[in-house]
DNA sequence: TTTGTGTGCTACTGTATTAGTAGCACACTG
DNA sequence: CAGTGTGCTACTAATACAGTAGCACACAAA
């Protein structure tokens, strides 16, 4: 595989590169955003990293690694382990909120229906 | 399959059902964050939001549709054509930054290397 | 040198998810 | 009745992902 995956090159569902485009696609792969949110604060090493996130796939794992490093949101650090770049964190960062409307959607359908 | 896809039910890569990770789970699924996106402004029908997301497949479009009514996030509208519902719009509100964010983003990976 | 531990990572096969195409059922219009 | 537009389903093929095993390298101690 191997794509780019980087703002202004054609991703999945879009050719024209709309940074926002490639973006979603990047974020809406399987455990992108569950990897992202578990270096939110700390750096993890690879078979942490794993561990934190339910024993994912070591291959895909490390597909998602790629693409992110690529993408110049993670890098792997000369201490060891993964962690998020600046530019990494900043987008963490915009993503914070999502945990507070996480809780609100959590109350409100406990508060609406038991299923 | 036919998973709830609710906060507090145990979800993909989670046992808990904490609602950030059931939510990681629905917005990691593919063409999930890129539907919400077409939708953030306007409602769509059926066929304008395939055609809005590349003309994805239909039958995976309303199986999103349905992961994400069922989560309260998105409505068929009796007007006809799918839209946000209070809290989908709640939810978009805390991904707009990503949009700024997309574009710093294309401007660095512009500026520090052509690949 | 050998053995052990820890790292990042790859190879492989099976399964689940998604892509792609066609077309149905219903409603409304003429 | 035909024509158009809606939401949606059925089907097969391709792709992504899961799950397991284990390699290659580095460092440390014996």
């Amino acid at each position: 595989m191997s794509r780019p995956l980087k703002p202004g090159k054609p991703a999945r569902g879009t050719q024209t590169g709309r940074p926002i485009m490639v973006l979603l696609d990047l974020l809406g792969r399987r455990w992108t955003l569950r990897i992202l949110w578990e270096l939110r604060s700390d750096a993890h090493n690879f078979r942490a990293l794993r561990s934190a996130c339910a024993d994912m796939s070591p291959s895909v794992l490390n597909q998602r690694l790629q693409d992110l490093r690529e993408a110049g949101i993670v890098t792997l650090q000369e201490s060891g382990g993964y962690g998020l770049t600046e530019s990494g964190q900043k987008l963490m960062a915009a993503l914070l909120p999502l945990q507070l409307w996480a809780d609100r959607w959590h109350k409100q359908a406990s508060g609406h229906e038991d299923d």
